[in-house]
DNA sequence: TGTTAGCACTCCCGGTCAATGAGTGCTAGA
DNA sequence: TCTAGCACTCATTGACCGGGAGTGCTAACA
């Protein structure tokens, strides 16, 4: 946007930021008194117009001020916004209440709620997963005669357990030589790496090798295979969004909750802020998302070792405090981000 | 209320299934002509008269029809209802969609989806709690230096693990030794007991047997103190209450939205229906929360052996199809307890 | 050439008003 | 005991109007 003289600029961040504030049309007047420059509305009026005709401000009807678009927006957010700094307490807040120590999906979960609180929207976090991630170890245990229940370490905070059906009895004893079989064979693997051997192993050994190490690799395998479609979030304070005038319609709402419900596509949206590094946004139809046609998303993805596990974030209004939004999910990113490194650096 | 004619009954009865299906006020000459009684608007308005002096109905105001206060609701519910035999499809999607052999938190996942589906309002269950499960067994198993995964079978699809972080290092051997231990003394007695003697086992020893017992036992409460606080609950189809006029203004959803994020008042409420056998019924107000002021909702306890393990039920708008509702909620009862029994049969 | 004052115009919003229609309570008669 | 009739009440709808906020345009001014 070369073509946006200093004033023009200067009136457009004045604009957005009054109507962030206050939620009105602007109108030149206003924005007059409003933007500090000794400028008469008419004059206003004149930039307004050009502003509209660039599609960055339009107005409800013809006797109404301005607002923004989304191409406003975006041009707000990317060239115009001053991000205010983050203030030390909420900073503090954050860190303290991130108990490094509780399991991922706890981990999580606080997350998604001190997102939520500090900035009144709805926060949102997806599960981490890593796509390399190594087995630790596998345990079976057996529950009743044809049920065993199978553990699944791959962390020391992601532990998985499911419960199988087994064709047939198996004593502690056999199910005790089939985990330290696997566990020989291939702790400390990528995941994925071992499933991939395992079946090639099953279809290579299923006469040759004996009946034991075929059971314990189908075992192994129908663990892994319920173990890894794991992809999730968790979501917190959804109600927030109801205080929005501009979501009040039932209908919207009813689109946004449902959306929240499948999952489906808000992951799928999620899963684009993965690659990107730093805070992402995106601001209403952008998403491409209909239910998020009235809401941003801001994200930033959070990592260990360099290696991105998942991304977390924020859905409001597209009328949002954009400066205050940004900060707190670029630093809750990172607070994360520093929570599980920590610990992941744990010895074992 | 044996002051209602036989007449009056019958009106009420017609006038709430009418109110239900069209939510519109009903009036003296609707009815007229619905009831099939051969009577004059006037007579009706006569009856009417009285039964709004019962406190049975109410009429928003004076030249509207009339709806059924909550009194009314009641009285129908309790006395007037016809319950609709269930329709077999359903009762054996209900069957056929319950997998028997899924986890509890599953199960129970599954058994709200399909309460919201087949009423189309919120479906809401309880997860299982027993007050005298019996523990099966204990395992530990060390994740790094200072953690501890311990796993709690409980039966043979309840199954919990908790990481625990200790003073020190302890080895597998060390681990299992423990954890052996403990097998031999308290598996397959009641957890609640074994609580209490780790407690005062604990206090007695403390100094005179060796530290291996000790670490077993306090490691084994922790476990347990975790274990028991799951008091929870698992809701399906909240957005379906988004569809009725009657809950479609965003204050009221919100206050039901946020009552369902809180889960402490609702599931008090549940609590009171434990008690009770069979299917119960708050309409409106009755609840004693003001949340649900214009929700009814309809539960049913679940059970294994004669003892209840939890609640479930939906939650919908007072003006709900209770005929077509009732029934389900006590077939989804039913098929839920008979699942839970049939494979807690199966031997050990 | 950029800025400003003035002015006519547009459109939303809130209030008032009247017509309509659904339903009621009451009364008198069958 | 039931019913027909009638006057009355009240929500809803649509039309209308005035005020207010804001615009676009034009012409004058620095």
């Amino acid at each position: 946007m070369p073509e946006l003289t200093e004033r023009a600029q200067f009136l457009l961040k004045a604009l957005t930021e009054r109507y962030i504030r206050e939620g009105q049309p602007v109108g030149s007047r206003t924005l007059a008194r409003d933007a500090g420059l000794r400028l008469s509305p008419a004059t206003i009026r004149n930039v307004m117009a050009d502003l509209e005709e660039l599609g960055l401000v339009s107005s409800p009807h013809t006797s109404a001020g301005r607002i923004p678009t989304v191409q406003g927006y975006r041009v707000f957010v990317d060239t115009l916004l001053s991000v205010k700094p983050l203030d030390d307490a909420l900073l503090n807040e954050l860190r303290t209440n991130l108990d490094a120590d509780s399991e991922s999906r706890d981990l999580v979960a606080t997350v998604s709620s001190l997102l939520s609180d500090a900035t009144r929207l709805a926060g949102i976090v997806t599960l981490p997963r890593r796509k390399h991630a190594s087995l630790q170890r596998v345990e079976f245990l057996p529950l009743s005669e044809k049920k065993v229940l199978a553990i699944l370490v791959i962390s020391d905070k992601e532990v998985r357990n499911c419960i199988l059906r087994t064709e047939q009895a198996y004593s502690a004893a056999e199910l005790q030589q089939y985990s330290n079989f696997l566990n020989q064979q291939f702790a400390g693997r990528d995941i994925d790496d071992v499933r991939g051997r395992l079946l090639s192993e099953l279809r290579e050994t299923r006469e040759t090798l004996d009946r034991m190490m075929a059971t314990a690799l189908q075992m192994a395998d129908q663990v892994l295979g319920q173990a890894e479609q794991g992809s999730d979030y968790v979501l917190a304070g959804q109600t927030n969004l109801m205080e929005f005038q501009e979501l009040c319609n039932v209908a919207t709402l009813r689109h946004l909750f449902e959306a929240f419900n499948e999952k489906r596509q808000i992951l799928h949206l999620l899963d684009q802020c993965v690659e990107n590094e730093g805070v992402q946004i995106f601001i209403g139809e952008e998403s491409g998302y209909q239910m998020l046609d009235e809401c941003s998303l801001v994200t930033a993805p959070y990592s260990v070792d360099g290696q991105v596990l998942g991304v977390l974030g924020v859905i409001g209004p597209t009328r949002m405090a954009y400066e205050r939004v940004i900060p707190i999910v670029d630093a809750t990113a990172r607070i994360l981000s520093a929570a599980l490194n920590s610990r992941n650096k744990a010895p074992y």
